[in-house]
DNA sequence: GCGGAGGTTTGATATATGTCAAAATACGGG
DNA sequence: CCCGTATTTTGACATATATCAAACCTCCGC
């Protein structure tokens, strides 16, 4: 019974964006912006490219020359940067629909490593071809460009997150954008598993694994969340809302 | 005599930068491509709007509706994101040759404020136009993504500071992009002034003000640098990187 | 040149988070 | 189902940085 529950919990983001989205895989890459049939079949038929990936694969590494970007179309990935003394930090969690891969436009080589979390698919992008499709489709171009500042906008939050917030701030930080994420594609926002291990999520929030560990336990305890290891489930959003906009 | 030469030292990117591109206020924006003449003229014809900003003054607030990017002309910019509790952190330092405004692409909205250093002068850059025009020449096109993918890796870089650094590679890290980004224009690397305050420093690398200043009196006595307040002269290029390289 | 204000340096102490270590729990293969 | 391994939790202690406070510069207007 509960066996059986865990097991729909644990993979809600791929069976439903797989029915759901199966001829369009660029859900992320198209949805706010009209677009005509016509337009939109020749979009996706950049999609051709499909790859799986098993959990610990690499998606790209760090050097690798660039071609194109990824839509994930099941599963999930982390991104990380690896510092030469061998430290290496995640800088992202990227789930089912979302777009990796925008790192490497500036330089045709890849400056972090992408890696699969779990099995995943994605669907290549060639991005030349995006670039000369979105000549002739405004609207796809004016897309492309939302979707690289929204990348920027999101690394001035963890910027800000690392910077300024303390330890607890920063998972109530963490969670809340996990749970608007979920909730922006269909799931729910309250109960949700966590595909990476304390020290990974530590990683990039800038915390030890301890931390993390401590802080989940403190949530429990305060009656804010339920945690089972990777199992989470917000009990009180308000409060831990109210956690991040009042500073101490 | 040394008051002479400390004017000097005060305005380096202003004067020169402003005769070297006096018409070409999109070298960072057009530089590293081909573009020919003509089309050069259309790019600039762009860069009709211009305008002057005292030290202070708002280039734009968070809040304010999206229309231009901004070239900065002469002068510099501090860009920073206000938490609602009040916090503020700075997200990055802008200079002569630097396009800002990025962050408001994906929601037609600025997600920071932009603030003048001191007297600068920017071009204003119609996004719309940019767009229409950059569907016409690949090379403004393929141009525009590379500056806006820049910022994600710069950001990235960030992220790594704030994450896993200490005080001290913090602030080594800073002064070698600063000293990077001056030589890269055609500055002295190892003598420049600082335009912003140890707080700003401090809000820009997730420290408190006494802490940069800890550091700067620290890598002082090391001989790493020389500081006279906002003068630097970096005495020890190699040993600064090294501090960056090994962990400690 | 003087005086005041803001910025900077330096010192003493507090505290959040890191570090080290061990126990508890979850997970996967045989 | 059980064992071995990896992950997580919890505890005791160390330390980097924050905080609080005072003295010291520097710059600017008068």
């Amino acid at each position: 019974m509960t066996k059986a529950l865990n097991v729909i919990q644990t993979l809600p983001l791929v069976s439903q964006l797989r029915s759901h989205c199966s001829s369009c895989n660029l859900r992320e890459l198209c949805m706010p912006v009209e677009i005509s049939s016509n337009d939109m079949q020749r979009i996706n038929s950049l999609t051709q490219l499909k790859r799986g990936y098993a959990r610990g694969d690499y998606l790209y590494r760090s050097g690798d020359p660039f071609h194109s970007l990824y839509a994930i179309r099941s599963g999930s990935f982390k991104t990380q940067v690896l510092h030469e003394d061998g430290r290496e930090q995640v800088t992202g969690f990227q789930m089912t629909g979302e777009i990796i891969g925008m790192d490497a436009i500036s330089t045709d080589v890849h400056t972090c490593d992408a890696v699969a979390m779990e099995s995943s698919e994605v669907c290549a992008l060639p991005f030349d071809q995006l670039e000369t499709m979105s000549r002739e489709l405004p609207s796809l171009q004016r897309h492309l460009h939302k979707i690289m500042s929204r990348e920027i906008v999101r690394d001035q939050g963890i910027m800000l997150l690392l910077g300024s917030m303390r330890a607890e701030e920063r998972l109530a930080a963490f969670l809340l954008n996990f749970s608007q994420r979920l909730a922006a594609r269909g799931f729910s926002p309250t109960q949700f598993q966590l595909r990476m291990s304390r020290q990974e999520i530590g990683s990039y929030l800038g915390l030890k694994l301890e931390t993390v560990s401590r802080a989940f336990s403190h949530f429990q305890d305060e009656g804010l969340i339920s945690v089972k290891v990777r199992s989470i489930e917000i009990l009180d959003m308000t409060r831990l809302q109210t956690l991040l906009k009042s500073s101490s």
